[in-house]
DNA sequence: GAGCACTGC
């Protein structure tokens, strides 16, 4: 019986390597013979299903970076860098098509500023979806062109500007940019703007797309019109254009060059909408990378990932293993079972270390993963922050080799999922071709079959077809562009999606009844980086003195939760809890915790070094349960939105220990979320009818009181909703008649 | 007595 299973066993490592089958069992054979020992006790554990685990192998090629080092690559860059410039001078709008990771977020900007674009001290603009990487590009930049961060290369996201006047090249958030656009409506400092990673079709990259279209008709008829090269129709074009390019005119603009960067294959889409505007396909070498399918769906994934992840640890000599779980519950119970298992395996093949990545793990704790293995350990990443690691740093990944994908539930973001654990392979593998001596197939693990991967292909929808559209209408309405059905988005979102948007808008005070923007509140709402609903809370609470209050509790409100209760010491989380808990609610323990917080602070900068004082901070958070990630946020929009408000001319004041007051203005300002409480115990939202239940997070769920309002609707099991506030029923037609009248 | 995750200003 051994030796069938012996012979299973070599049977079952030949058809997981396509390698030449002696070879392979002379090279196993060789192996030392604790080795054998191990697979021999590791599969008699698992049992014989480890032993007929395999996979459909399918071969498939990616594209390679353009920066990697090798003589050959060099050369060809050269090629590259010519005819990327080239093609920029002959193309106002140029589309790039290239994976992430390829080398071309930081090497474009650089050809384009030796190729002169930054001649006449005109910007080049990268934009990015995420902070980290414009923030880790910038950086790589800057070294590669020998720069301190901030001088010629620099970038800017929200709450750090790293740029001075003498940025020519600059990374940034493409809400950023959108931003900048509402005080400089033809972005006239910049000469070229590339908005990166167009194909994620974030609702900020898409609304900037149809905003830099028309910034560019403009520009280029109006640089036209300064070199005397007039043409009426053109003219005419940019005039009917849209008001608010208007500040544009009599001004010297030089056109703007627009390069769409963008991964896939949704060039079409983005040339279409650009009037067929060049489309290239930067390639490089390419590298296999073997994607492998398993025979049968999987009835429990779990399992197969534990299964997959020690046959990769013990078949593979090196490389580090990233696994894609759905949640933090799927995190802690895998990592327990590989520990589990790996205590039984002999101890020179116990060299595994896990680390889970999932949002609420305190940051110190996220960092770990960004650290390399000790040398002969293999690390195996659980993670389900999903792009966090890998895709918002493309410069990051260096030591992934194998990757554990497997299908996740939420079926519209199935594809993309599984296009970062391409992508994944990918990049890792342009790492290790760059090292010499170092080549060898990626893998990527789908636990699946492939018929299942056909499926997913079709999901992706644009976040701007399925998403709120207050915050766009908001923002395109304080550019002048009063028609959002017309504006020339490249997918147009639903009329009645539009029109649901329109209608909180118009009851918050922001719009009119002709759909535009009020004089005041409007505008004063559009300036503010926050929902509406929190920028209505603001600009009401300065009216009735207490927007010192209001701005803690909406910078509280704005970021992840602050409370964290770590499973294993929930009763010691909960009378942490208790000590800042308001019975009002918990906007008023959020603002009990930012005060205590911020007493804690200022007793420390008195005694303490920053640095120090910053570690205690996190020592007090730690103690009092509370994520100082989130904390530290808060603290940072707290100061950004006092800053804007400031600004705005509003007015600071305080209400004291007057809770009522605070509390009244929270209803005049959510009370399109108040809910009564039914005979049931379960709430009524009033504007909406829906059902909904006090979510057990909140320091009201036991009180459970007559009339409330909520931040937040979540749906899970059930209808829940959070961060919730006692109010009085009869405030609601007084403060919000518009909603509550009697009509 | 619940808990999918992520991004942006």
């Amino acid at each position: 019986m051994m030796v069938g299973r012996l012979y299973q066993l070599l049977f079952s490592l030949v058809t997981f390597h396509s390698r030449d089958f002696f070879s392979d069992i002379f090279s196993f054979l060789g192996k030392s013979f604790p080795f054998l020992t191990v697979l021999l006790g590791w599969g008699l554990f698992f049992g014989t299903r480890v032993l007929f685990y395999s996979f459909v192998v399918k071969r498939a090629s990616y594209i390679a970076s353009m920066h990697v080092g090798s003589a050959n690559s060099i050369c060809f860059l050269i090629e590259v860098e010519k005819l990327l410039v080239e093609e920029v001078r002959n193309n106002n709008t140029l589309i790039v098509v290239g994976e992430t990771g390829s080398g071309k977020t930081t090497q474009l900007p650089q050809y384009l500023f030796y190729g002169g674009f930054c001649r006449d001290g005109g910007v080049i603009g990268i934009t990015q979806p995420r902070r980290v990487a414009a923030v880790s590009v910038a950086k790589r930049v800057a070294e590669e062109c020998g720069v301190a961060l901030g001088q010629k290369v620099g970038y800017a996201i929200r709450f750090d500007d790293m740029t001075s006047a003498s940025t020519r090249i600059k990374y940034m958030t493409d809400g950023l940019l959108l931003r900048e656009a509402l005080l400089d409506p033809c972005l006239s400092k910049y000469s070229v703007i590339i908005v990166d990673e167009a194909h994620e079709r974030t609702v900020h990259t898409d609304v900037l797309l149809g905003l830099l279209k028309s910034v560019q008709k403009t520009r280029s008829s109006v640089s036209k019109v300064m070199n005397g090269h007039a043409q009426n129709g053109l003219l005419m074009g940019a005039e009917n254009d849209k008001s608010f390019l208007m500040p544009c005119h009599g001004k010297k603009l030089s056109p703007l060059k627009l390069i769409i960067m963008s991964a896939s294959l949704d060039a079409r889409v983005f040339s279409e909408y650009f009037g067929s505007a060049r489309a290239v396909h930067v390639q490089g070498r390419q590298y296999p990378v073997d994607i492998l399918y398993t025979h049968q769906p999987e009835s429990d994934y779990l399992d197969a990932a534990l299964i997959t992840i020690f046959q990769i640890h013990l078949e593979e000599s090196h490389g580090d293993i990233l696994v894609f779980l759905t949640g933090q519950e799927e995190i802690e119970s895998v990592e327990r079972l590989v520990h589990e298992r790996l205590r039984q395996l002999p101890e020179g093949n116990q060299k595994l270390l896990t680390f889970p990545i999932f949002s609420s793990l305190p940051s110190e704790k996220q960092m770990k993963v960004f650290m390399p293995a000790p040398p002969g350990f293999r690390k195996v990443s659980l993670d389900c922050t999903k792009m966090n690691v890998r895709k918002t740093n493309p410069l990051w990944i260096s030591t992934t080799e194998y990757g554990c994908g497997q299908k996740l539930w939420f079926h519209q973001q199935a594809k993309v999922v599984i296009g970062r654990t391409l992508q994944l392979a990918k990049v890792n593998k342009l790492y290790c071709s760059g090292r010499a001596g170092r080549e060898g197939p990626g893998k990527c693990y789908r636990l699946y079959p492939e018929s299942e991967f056909d499926k997913f292909e079709d999901s992706t929808t644009p976040e701007i077809k399925r998403c709120d559209l207050s915050n766009v209408i908001l923002q395109l309405k304080a550019l002048g562009i009063d028609d959002i059905a017309g504006f020339d988005f490249i997918d147009k979102p639903n009329r009645t999606a539009i029109i649901r948007s329109l209608e909180p808008l118009f009851l918050l005070g922001a719009l009119t009844e002709e759909s535009k923007l009020t004089d005041i509140v409007g505008h004063q709402m559009a300036r503010l980086p926050l929902e509406p609903v929190y920028s209505k809370a603001l600009i009401l609470s300065s009216q009735l003195n207490c927007l010192e209050e209001m701005l803690i509790v909406v910078a509280m409100l704005s970021v992840e939760s602050i409370f964290y209760a770590p499973r294993e010491k929930l009763e010691e989380s909960r009378a942490a809890l208790r000590c800042f808990s308001s019975p009002e609610g918990d906007h008023l323990t959020l603002l009990n915790v930012f005060h205590a917080s911020n007493e804690f602070v200022v007793k420390n900068k008195l005694t303490h070094s920053k640095e120090k004082a910053e570690k205690n901070l996190r020592k007090w958070c730690k103690d009092n349960f509370i994520n100082s990630r989130s904390l530290r946020h808060a603290r940072d929009v707290h100061s950004q939105i006092q800053r804007n408000v400031e600004q705005m001319g509003l007015r600071i004041t305080s209400c004291g220990d007057d809770m009522l007051v605070f509390r009244r203005c929270l209803a005049a300002s959510f009370f399109l979320n108040a809910a009564l409480k039914q005979p049931d115990g379960m709430y009524r939202i009033l504007s909406s009818g829906l059902m909904v239940q006090i979510h057990p997070s909140s320091i009201l769920f036991r009180s459970k009181p007559e009339c409330i309002i909520f931040d937040k609707l979540v749906r899970t099991n059930n209808n829940y909703i959070r961060n919730i506030c006692r109010i009085d029923y009869l405030w609601l037609p007084e403060l919000a008649p518009q909603c509550y009248g009697l009509q």
